[in-house]
DNA sequence: GATGAATGAGGGTTCATTCAT
DNA sequence: TATGAATGAACCCTCATTCAT
């Protein structure tokens, strides 16, 4: 027990548990007892569970931005850097898989300041989407366009085949299986060519 | 107060309580208040909350069917199917916006049971959606995809545009601008036409 | 079971715990326990611990206000108002005797809303014994004096010899021995007849 | 920091947060903090809180012990003995205010034994009083009575003037103020000269 | 049948005490 | 020896459920 870092073994136990059971359903002896401490240890740490689970949004705001800040390459085509930071969100997922999870985990708080943070979490990678989506308007790489809902409809797709999918599956889809659909949603479509590009009038 | 049906009364209280509040954070207290009935009369009808929230979900699947069974036209194009149904749902939405949000807001109750009702209710429209696609498929009238993996993409897609946007959005996205959108990520794809369609190799 | 008030029972077995063990050695338990009375029951009628003291305050305040209003009466000598209001008490006591040992108890509560209850208590007490005594001053019964102080220590001097003593004696001194010792103290004094009124001067 | 006597410190630290905030209100983390030593050194010293607490009033005991023996003259006049020992009870107050201040922060300890430690302090004073009394009233110097409940009253009312009237009042008595009043009180009377003494039967 | 007062298990939090360093 | 991180019993409070009326 020498070397252990309790508070990186609560941060960790707690993650795992607001992901898996929620804000609600997680009690500080849940989390005590998976991070395999005391209750009272928790609070050597964390001033209250609101904080522990602040700390925890902090932490993955911070991660986020840094795979943002990395995997945008401004000369770079439009699906180049959309894929490349895509596949950078996906390493970090499997890193911190949970992190993700939170955001959906997170809804019935009621502390305005505790879903801040996780509007956040995800606002902060919307504005990255929107950006790039107007830029990528801007130079004709993609189809003039809402980029403010685009943006959404992207990052809850994203969100919807790394995360929502494992919920009632068992297996989660691979990596490659995530952006060949991604890529048949955002740059091509479904419809097959030959086919009339408007459904008829109902 | 003769004639009343308390039963319905309760379900609608609780309905959306549930939809408002969440699972957890809407009390028994609450219902009983909303629907302006004793709290123990509510145990006439339901054995427990999580009974009272079953019934509400069993409903919700029932009236889902309805709408998805009066949707589907065999014969009919793809598209013209899938617009009609999603149309259908967003009917289904007005009258029913609670349900629909129920999806969302039911995440940390813990009991397996009550999950499932949940994924019930998904399940029934992924299911609908995934023989249409492989429908799709086998006439031609779409590329050549996982229907599973495209099903839960439309649903979330769906569900992303019509109720999640809302949360952090004032004015909700029009039928039209979710229709267009749909057909944008599902036929067509954003790129624009005179694109490479495939992304460098990295 | 049928006719118990049970309000009024967790009252005064909340009085008496408050009185015995101080605030915050009182537990809701013990007093769920003495009131033989379930823990939630407690919070049915009074909000938290602090409104449950409040209230035994507020009683407190409100009947030692109807003892000391009887008690005065305008025309009579200063002694004897004292010692009818004196004596009121302390049948006040003998019915509520918990409720004056309180204002000993209540100390480290920290509320200043708490402080304040026991304050008004002994503020309402104090306010008419310095009326009284200068109204006895004025019409030339006691010798001219800090009425302030005199009231003061009046107070802590009746506090000490109905309610102090009993915490270091088995016996409570009784209606007589009290009545004398006032007397003595506030009236005529110690010294004998023949001694000098002045101690040397060291 | 090498000849620093902790255990002075500790004792040091206790005594003015006991004094301060009372006995429940006082943590260890704050006595540690206060004497600017490890929480852990606290209890090389002292067994458990408990312990600490009956250490310091064993040394008030002991101070106060000195106190007393130097100030009984057996040879002078009552009065002025009482005056002599009270005021150097106001010296070893201004000295140790805090050792005073404990005599009342103790109440809702709730443990016997410590309770007795208080009890112990206040039965010295209460032992030296009642002696000094008795030769009094067997030298003819004060009236017949009770040696044990004059006591009583003569230590209360020093503990009202001197430290009770602090809490509701900005400004200290004066010595002057405090030696005046407990003359008034005990040795001549609040009541005029010319009135009759006893109150008219009710 | 309808009611809501009564209940107690279980939640978050504090703090006296221990013990590995 | 001195330390303070770690601990868990015990605190106050909430709320799903029961049951006498």
């Amino acid at each position: 027990m020498a070397g252990v870092d309790r508070r990186a073994l609560i941060l960790k136990a707690a993650t795992q548990s607001f992901a898996q059971f929620g804000y609600k359903a997680t009690t500080m002896d849940l989390v005590a007892k998976i991070a395999n401490v005391g209750k009272g240890t928790i609070y050597t740490f964390f001033k209250t569970k609101e904080d522990l689970f602040d700390e925890i949004v902090r932490k993955a705001l911070h991660e986020l931005k840094s795979v943002l800040d990395l995997g945008l390459h401004e000369g770079d085509p439009f699906f180049d850097n959309l894929f490349r930071v895509l596949g950078a969100l996906l390493e970090f997922r499997s890193d911190h898989e949970l992190f993700i999870k939170l955001q959906q985990e997170v809804r019935d708080i009621g502390t305005a300041k505790a879903l801040d943070g996780t509007h956040r979490l995800e606002g902060l990678v919307l504005e990255y989407l929107q950006r790039h989506i107007e830029s990528g308007v801007a130079k004709g790489e993609i189809k003039p366009c809402d980029p403010e809902i685009v943006a959404y409809a992207m990052l809850k797709m994203y969100v919807a085949l790394t995360t929502d999918w494992n919920k009632i599956h068992a297996n989660p889809l691979t990596k490659a299986q995530i952006q060949d659909h991604l890529m048949l949603f955002f740059a091509d479509g479904l419809r097959s060519s030959g086919e009339i590009s408007k459904p008829s009038t109902s």
